[in-house]
DNA sequence: TGTTCTTAAGTTTTT
DNA sequence: CTTAAGAACA
């Protein structure tokens, strides 16, 4: 980094953030701070300080704890240094993905083959589940006094019918186990897991496997026998620490073990991983692990505005157990800004997604191009909740992308492809052997399978068997006589798939022709197509696929080693393939992101900032599911972390109802955010239709704190209201203190030009599959909008109708043919409770009425939209 | 023994 | 609405 730039970067700091970056590159330090104080920007900035002091990338590694945290990090620390050698040498990445960089390298000195294969949680469930069947587990068990379900691997005491023992509690546990050092001695006599861990785990090795967190356990095994490994190391940097589970903390030293030049930030208010074992308590246990280590404290947020902070320092307040001092969230913008976080209420949660799609045209709109799509963000909870938000933002023609898209893979189609691979790659890789057999069908079933597997041994892998039986030098009783031919014709398509791999092994073309191979002779889409528009967007999900595969470059998202370290791992175009798909890393797209809103899991989200942000669906059941403290205060934090995203706008929506298995069920608001039942949390409860687009004046105050341009105009040539009085008003006008707006109606479609320009953008050329592509116009189904077998009805719209909807169709109409039952009201700042607020509420008409028609032909809940005609009646 | 039809049970969050 | 497991069927 040149000199003045560097002096650039520090003078943007403030104090307390210029001492921990520019501490001595011996320190220990720990940085404590709240969210938006600037914990990452100044963990950058003490990493590009350490490069500029003359600290070599190779000798730095940087954690994170998830992949998107890594490639923000890393585009940051590049565009400040100007590379130098940053890309190829950095150590940076997750833990995971460090630590199976450091195994493919060292392994070999405690013991591990160079074809490390990762076992994911379906793999793990299989072994389990055959670990558990075995007959020298069953009968072990049996002896501990466990009775066995009949056949199944589920076992349970009588005592205790509670707690049985099934492949996934074991699951559970042996992560558990594998993420708490020195626990698994401590296990008792007759703990169930003491017998089937040992079986797993030799199970695993035996197949030349590892598990997720076998990639960390192993890595300590690494680090602490052979020290040597990370001798180089000259500083090791963690952000977000509170997300570390003990075995990471125990990692962390070892990393640094040779020169203890390490900084870890973090804030235990934001600790939402505890699912993973994370425990903030780890920011403790450092100070207990260096002595000597220096605490910073940030206390300034650059991110929200004040009403927001006061929001937020006020919901963590009631947490039940907080590790952290209590700290009022101090933020920057002088006088309040645009005002407090809204509550939105729906009638359901069709209407939801409907009223978050429109109010972002809305407020696109009403800022005259100071928002763009990529102001938005919109965090779930679930994962399947953000594939609801897609269909929706599909309907109104708002591009978006979707981060944290690990369960891409898991598509039935794509699996069963990325399982053949998986055998052209290891012979051993069982699972996915007994997984592609029968697909397709090749009648080989489950007691052919026990036989083949019955068969194998330490130095014949299930795919020499399966090689004797073809050539009939195997045989049993009873075995059928077709079986070798069968057996013959799988074997004879992996061998082809992996000649055309080892033409040149480290290119991906002789991948894509596999892949080619394998898609016309299996036909992967055919086999789990349910109707002909299923099977074709799975045909079209195999092909983004297998475009991925053609041009992705996978040697480019980790780093290397010097030379002097030793011979690195050649890994073929095929491991990287494999390797990157199930660590989840290299699925974000490549390249500046595009002007799109963000679809996210609040998880995925954490770290991340942008001006306006959704919380859908903050319902009690679907935020916390026990009422155990531990859950609520995380599910607590997890609210507080979506909310400290958001710098100007932010807005929690719920529904009265939802569908959940397709039935449909009265929800409550999240108590966190229901003022009579968390009193002091001071945000305003608002109906759907009270929702409209801030003020010209608080559009201006946003704009200035986002430090944009912003040109005041008349809006109402756009946006003329449409006031209907309706019986349901005069209901609440004896309300006394609530009063009655006329909002103005933002929720028409816009249908300007200037709108149409910020409609979705055509991508060029090579496309992500990970990018999805929405709108008229686009050439593929946006495949993140599917589930891996989902039915026709999961992607409700033809592509003939596509051309229909969205902000065109609205031109047709125009603002007159628009006819919302528009009932406005606002609840300010007093709000009444929930009784009575819900009875109102459940009169309130549908904002969604106008929504395009698609064969959203589920619950006739929501009659046909356009003939919706009663509402002139009003 | 394998395939197909019927019925009961079930969901976070990431690596 | 999906998916896994059980029963009947070929
Ligand atoms: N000294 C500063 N002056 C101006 N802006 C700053 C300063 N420090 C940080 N910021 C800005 O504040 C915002 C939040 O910074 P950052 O993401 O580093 O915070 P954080 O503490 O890591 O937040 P989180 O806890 O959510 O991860 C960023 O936009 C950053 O550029
Ligand atoms: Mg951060």
């Amino acid at each position: 980094m040149e000199g003045d730039q560097m002096e650039k970067m520090i003078n943007s700091l403030n104090s307390a953030q210029h001492q921990a970056v520019t501490a001595p590159l011996d320190s220990r330090l720990q940085i404590l701070a709240g969210p938006g104080t600037g914990k990452t920007k100044t963990l950058t900035s003490r990493a590009c300080y350490l490069l500029h002091r003359g600290v070599r990338p190779q000798k730095m590694i940087i954690m994170t704890f998830t992949n998107h945290a890594t490639k923000e990090m890393k585009e940051r620390i590049i565009a400040m240094t100007g590379d130098r050698g940053v890309s190829r040498f950095l150590k940076i990445g997750t833990f995971h993905s460090i630590c199976l960089r450091y195994l493919q390298m060292f392994g070999s000195k405690i013991g591990l083959g160079d074809r490390l294969v990762i076992l994911d949680d379906a793999d793990k469930d299989s072994v389990l589940q055959s670990v558990m069947t075995s007959e020298v587990v069953v009968s072990q068990l049996e002896k501990l006094g466990y009775k066995r379900a009949d056949k199944k691997a589920v076992f349970q005491m009588e005592s205790d019918a509670e707690n049985k023992v099934t492949p996934k509690s074991m699951s559970k546990r042996i992560s558990w186990i594998k993420n708490h050092p020195g626990s698994l001695n401590q296990l008792k006599d007759k703990d169930p897991l003491r017998v089937i861990y040992d079986k797993y785990q030799s199970q695993v090795s035996m197949l030349d496997m590892l598990d997720f967190d076998d990639i960390l356990t192993r890595a300590i095994d690494l680090l602490t026998d052979h020290p040597e490994v990370v001798n180089d190391i000259e500083a090791v940097l963690v952000d977000e620490f509170q997300d570390s589970s003990p075995v990471q903390l125990d990692l962390t030293r070892l990393f640094a073990q040779a020169r203890k030049h390490v900084t870890v930030v973090g804030d235990p208010d934001q600790s939402i991983y505890s699912f993973r074992y994370a425990n903030p308590e780890n920011l403790k246990a450092l100070s207990t692990e260096y002595p000597d280590l220096e605490v910073i404290y940030l206390e300034q947020n650059y991110r929200s505005t004040q009403p927001i902070l006061d929001w937020a320092t006020t919901l963590i307040r009631e947490s039940s157990f907080r590790l952290g001092a209590d700290r009022k969230l101090i933020g920057t913008s002088l006088n309040g800004g645009p005002g407090k976080p809204l509550i939105v209420t729906f009638r359901d949660d069709k209407s939801e997604s409907y009223g978050i799609g429109r109010q972002i045209l809305g407020l696109i709109q009403a800022s005259g191009g100071m928002f763009a799509f990529d102001d938005f963000a919109i965090l779930s909870r679930t994962r399947e909740w953000n594939t609801k938000l897609e269909l929706v933002l599909n309907e109104l023609s708002i591009p978006y992308r979707t981060l944290g898209l690990q369960r891409f893979w898991d598509r039935a189609e794509i699996r069963t492809l990325l399982d053949y691979l998986r055998v052209v790659n290891s012979g051993k890789d069982r699972p996915a052997i007994v997984r592609t057999i029968n697909v397709p069908k090749r009648s080989i079933g489950p007691s052919t399978m026990t036989a083949l597997l019955e068969k194998v041994t330490e130095d014949t892998s299930l795919l020499n068997v399966m090689e004797q039986v073809a050539m009939g030098e195997l045989k049993w009783g009873g075995m059928s006589k077709a079986l070798p031919g069968k057996i013959k014709g799988y074997l004879d398509l992996v061998r082809r798939c992996r000649d055309h791999i080892n033409e040149d092994p480290h290119s991906t073309a002789g991948l894509v022709k596999a892949v080619d191979v394998l898609i016309s002779e299996i036909k992967p889409h055919e086999i789990y197509g349910v109707s002909q528009e299923n099977t074709e967007n799975r045909k079209k999900n195999l092909e983004e696929v297998r475009n991925f595969i053609g041009s992705c470059d996978t040697s480019a998202e980790t780093f290397e080693f010097e030379p002097e370290q030793g011979q690195d791992v050649a890994m073929t175009a095929l491991q990287l393939l494999l390797q990157s798909s199930s660590l989840g890393s290299g699925q974000e797209g490549e390249g500046k992101p595009k002007k799109v809103v963000t679809l996210s899991t609040i998880h995925s989200a954490k770290g991340l900032e942008w001006p306006v942000v959704f919380a859908p669906h903050c319902v009690d059941a679907h935020l916390v599911r026990c009422n155990d403290m531990k859950e609520v205060d995380e599910a607590r934090r997890l609210l507080f972390v979506a909310g400290t995203r958001a710098k100007a706008l932010l807005y929690f929506t719920w529904p009265l109802n939802y569908t959940s298995y397709g039935r449909s069920e009265s929800s409550q608001l999240i108590k966190f955010l229901d003022r009579a039942r968390s009193p002091a949390i001071g945000s305003t409860v608002i109906s759907a239709t009270a929702m409209k687009t801030p003020t010209q004046g608080q559009l201006e105050q946003i704009a200035k704190l986002l430090g944009r341009p912003f040109t005041p105009h008349r809006q109402d040539t756009l946006q003329s209201t449409i006031q209907h009085t309706s019986k349901r008003t005069v209901q609440h006008s004896s309300s006394g203190r609530s009063h009655i707006q006329h909002p103005r109606l933002w929720s028409h479609v816009p249908h300007t030009q200037s709108m149409h320009s910020a409609a979705p953008p055509k991508y060029k050329g090579f496309q992500s599959p990970l990018i999805s592509q929405p709108g008229p116009g686009s050439t593929s189904q946006p495949i993140s909008a599917k589930r891996p077998s989902s039915q026709q009805s999961s992607h409700p719209l033809p592509t003939s109708k596509r051309s229909n909807i969205g902000p065109v169709s609205s031109q047709r109409g125009g603002l007159g043919s628009f006819q919302s039952p528009v009932v406005g009201m606002a609840f300010q700042s007093p709000v009444v409770g929930m009784a009575g607020f819900q009875s109102a509420l459940s009169v309130l008409g549908d904002d969604a009425t106008n929504r395009p028609k698609g064969k959203t032909s589920d619950r006739p809940i929501s009659k046909t939209p356009t003939k919706k005609g009663d509402k002139s009646g009003d």
